[in-house]
Order: C-alpha cells, then structure tokens, then sequence
DNA sequence: TAGGCCATCTGGTCCT
DNA sequence: AGGACCAGATGGCCTA
C-alpha cells in the first residue's frame, strides 16, 4: 500500500528525531550539524520516494491533490521543523527563568529544594493574595495567618519547604490540622480568596516538623505582628525554638524582596532609618550571624530584652541588604504606623 | 517500581 | 509564509 504523503513525513521525521534527539542545551552549533546529517540522509530519502512516484497506473485519489514531497520540499520541512524546535526550546528556556527568577521572588526560595513549577506559581498566587490583603486592610497580618495564606493549597512538600523556611512546626498553621486554630486571612468582609483551593488540597498535612534540607525564607518575606498582638500559639514556639535551638538553614539566595516596589506607590519612600519607630511592628532581625549567621525571627516582646524593636544593626551582616531592608522597612513601618 | 517532574518534539491554531 | 503560543506525547531522571 502506498504511504500517504502525511505518513511519510512522519517517517522522516521519526527517523530525523532519533539522528536528532540527543537534546542539546546549545542548540545553535549542533544544530548545524544535525542540518548536515539531514543533508546527507536526503539522498538515502530520494530512493524510497522515487518508489512512491512509481505507482502511476493505480487509481487517481479524489480531493485536493497533494504536492509531491520532492527533495527540495522535504528539505524545507526539515530546516523549519527545526527552526520551530529551537525556537520552541528558546521559548520553554525564557519561561522557565521567569519561573526561577519567581521562585527568588517567592517567599520562600531554597537551592537544595528547588519548588517545583506548579507550586511555584500556587506559592506566587498565594503571596500575592496575601500582600493584596495586607494593603487592602492596611492593617500587618500576624505572621500565623500570613503563613497560613501562603501555605492554602500547596502540597505537603512545599508546605514543609516553607514551614522549614520559617522554621515553623506545619501542624501549628495549618487549619486542617488545627481545626480550632482562627484563620485570620481572609478578614470578615475581605474578598473571597481567588482560587479555593479545592483543585489541589495537601493530602493527609499528616506531616511532623520539617526535614531538611530546608529553604530559606526572606527575612524581608515576614510580618511581624503589630506590637501588643500576640503570636498566640507561635509565640512559645519562636522562644523556644526559633531563636535559640534553630537549625541552620541555607544562607538567603534571593535579593531582598521587591516588596518595595509593591508598596512603591505610597508617598512615604523617604523615611529616614533614623526615624524608626522603636516599638515599630515591622521588625526584621537578622540574628546576628550565630550560626552560620542565620535570620532568626524575634517575636514581639519576649524575653529577649530587644524584642519588638527593629534591630537596625543585625541588618548589617546580611549580604550587603542592609540598606534595601532599612528602606524597606521604613516604608512598611510608615505604611503600618498611618493605618 | 510507580509516580512526579521536567525537557523536548510535534502539529494545530492564530496572528502579522 | 513564518512566528508565537499551546497542548499532547514521549522519554529521562529522581525519589519514596
């Protein structure tokens, strides 16, 4: 039986994705040489159509008549095959770093445990939701529900990964396994949350602590509670484990987060480190390069004599963010203090 | 070994 | 005609 054109081309083309399918990360120089090897596999490709067009004296096929595949066509398909491919890889290559550069924007960013794509964007939408939250109400999130608006929806994985980022028990915010936990997030009157979670819920939270490795979340990444408004639960949990007995974790990867820029807008960019609050409630302490010099999070007003203030000196040791983070928080706090 | 994730190829569709 | 975008198919790699 003759083959139809159709047919045939994906025979060749079979034949030229197994020369072919030695992915390359490359592309350009390889791809000559691939276009070379078709080159040469066209002679062999002349044969088997020589035969086809043998078949003369059988019955003429109805329809719109097919052009013959000649040499030269089969060789166009080829090269824009081709051309298509190594633009479709460039394309995939382009989104694939905005994903990664999303990932380093993403509360919680961690080179040994890279987020997986779908929850990498599950994580985004959350943030964003739960940064839209913050200026609708104008009012700073305890970090309990901020963590919990984070964590909606995402795998037990990446509910672990933050949760390690944050050095957080994940049974102590999530409301699946704290049915009487109050969700604060979102507030009574607030906009539904987008999405609802119900495609892809954390099967069985079952989970324990966190295993490591464990990502890193951007000190930058987390709200302190308003002074006065306490951590509730979290509260022994930062004395007693965040502070003193955290394990290390992977240094900050990613540039502070360009949170500024979401609260850009706001005509109180200039606010002077100086002029800090010191019962600010958008404290960010570094903790002072102990271990490793690992970010650790001071709950409002604990037994550490500072607690509650913006530790404006730990910001130093931290990779040179210093000043974006005074300014950032400088914007926070003027944001949260006229609200 | 099954399942998840990923990169790549591919053909279809739409647009310029 | 050619490029961008998309979704399906496929195979490789990794992990529980």
């Amino acid at each position: 039986m003759t083959r139809s054109v159709r047919e045939e081309q994906e025979s060749v083309e079979s034949e030229e994705q197994q020369e072919l399918n030695s992915p390359s990360e490359g592309g350009g120089e390889e791809e000559e040489d691939s276009q070379q090897q078709l080159e040469e596999e066209e002679e062999e490709d002349d044969e088997d159509e020589e035969e086809e067009e043998d078949g003369e004296n059988k019955p003429k096929r109805r329809g719109p008549k097919k052009k013959k595949m000649t040499k030269a066509r089969i060789q166009r398909f080829k090269v824009r095959r081709m051309k298509a491919n190594a633009r479709e890889r460039n394309r995939m290559h382009g989104l694939n770093d905005a994903l990664e550069s999303l990932r380093k924007i993403v509360p919680c960013y961690s080179k040994t445990q890279k987020l997986s794509k779908i929850e990498t964007l599950r994580l985004a939408k959350n943030y964003i939701w739960a940064l839209s939250e913050v200026l609708r109400s104008g009012k700073a999130p305890d970090l309990m529900s901020f963590v919990q608006a984070l964590c909606k929806g995402l795998s037990q994985p990446t509910t672990n990964l933050v949760a390690g980022c944050l050095q957080l028990n994940p049974r102590t915010f999530l409301p699946e396994q704290t049915p009487d936990l109050p969700v604060h997030l979102p507030p009574a009157g607030a906009a539904t949350y987008p999405g609802h979670y119900s495609s892809y819920q954390s099967p069985g939270l079952t989970a324990g602590l966190p295993s490591p490795p464990y990502g890193t979340m951007e000190p930058s990444h987390i709200f302190h509670q308003v002074k006065g408004q306490p951590y509730g639960s979290m509260e022994p949990f930062f004395d007693g484990v965040l502070v003193s007995d955290a394990p290390p974790f992977d240094p900050p990867l990613s540039p502070p987060l360009s949170i500024n820029g979401n609260f850009s807008s706001f005509k109180h960019e200039t606010v002077a480190a100086a002029d800090y609050d010191k019962s600010f409630s958008f404290s960010v302490h570094y903790g002072g390069g102990g271990a490793g010099g690992h970010p650790a999070i001071y709950g409002g007003g604990g037994s550490n004599p500072r607690c509650g203030e913006l530790q404006v000196d730990g910001l130093m040791g931290f990779d040179g963010h210093s000043h974006h983070e005074r300014m950032m928080n400088a914007q926070l706090n003027a944001i949260f203090h006229d609200s």
